[in-house]
DNA sequence: TACCTATTTCGATGAATGTCTATACGGAAG
DNA sequence: CTTCCGTATAGACATTCATCGAAATAGGTA
């Protein structure tokens, strides 16, 4: 169930065939990366200087409803991209960078030759 | 229109928030690798030692119809991991390991500190 | 030309997805 | 305690997607 155990013992795609079960899982990721407002959101995230950034600011960034935005955090929060801290009333959400280096680490090619 | 050529031009996310065209353009890559078959499919063909594989072998490793395979063998083609050529009445796939490596670079994250 | 085989395309169906509006929750301030 | 602000959840709707069976296409062979 772990999301991150499975990216972790899926070998590079290059090296050697996932089985169904990591499939799965690694698919899940994947599919929460297949859109383009839940990209750009992690983008944000991510390039954040201090790592954090306020749902108030994500919102801003988009022509989209805020109940739309809270739906796009939650499936990146759910497959283990996204972590969130509420301060006050605020929501904070702040990268998950392990999540992130194993899908790098999955899909890297050992050097075309 | 060049799926090769956005990848090309996209920072990494840890870097700079994408725009809306590069997202678009990644998130069609990533909604190809968000399915379990096509994973599996896109693995064995990443290790394959030759590089190549023949339709034929790919429908043998799993339980789903050919047709199905087929669908899925399009799909990853259209978003430029997969190349295919015809020779004599079989198509064999290879992989394309610069779009794959363009995305491994997008998640790279600089090291965690 | 006709035939065989491997592959692709077509049409249909049930499931999953993105988006919205309306509502509920949680903390802070009067 | 009541009200307000920011965020999350619930329900609904239209669209997209994965899968299948059946039919069509393409290469090679004779």
């Amino acid at each position: 169930m772990e999301l991150l155990e499975i990216l972790e013992c899926s070998p590079p795609l290059a090296r050697e065939p996932l089985d169904a079960e990591q499939a799965a899982g690694v698919a899940r990721v994947f599919k929460a990366l297949g859109d383009p407002v839940r990209l750009r959101i992690l983008s944000i995230v991510a390039s954040r200087a201090g790592g954090e950034v306020c749902v108030c600011d994500i919102t801003g960034a988009f022509e989209l409803s805020q109940p739309t935005i809270s739906h796009h955090l939650k499936v990146l929060k759910e497959v283990g991209l996204l972590t969130s801290e509420r301060r006050a009333s605020w929501v904070y959400y702040r990268l998950v960078p392990e999540t992130l280096g194993e899908l790098s680490a999955l899909l890297d090619v050992p050097a075309t030759v």
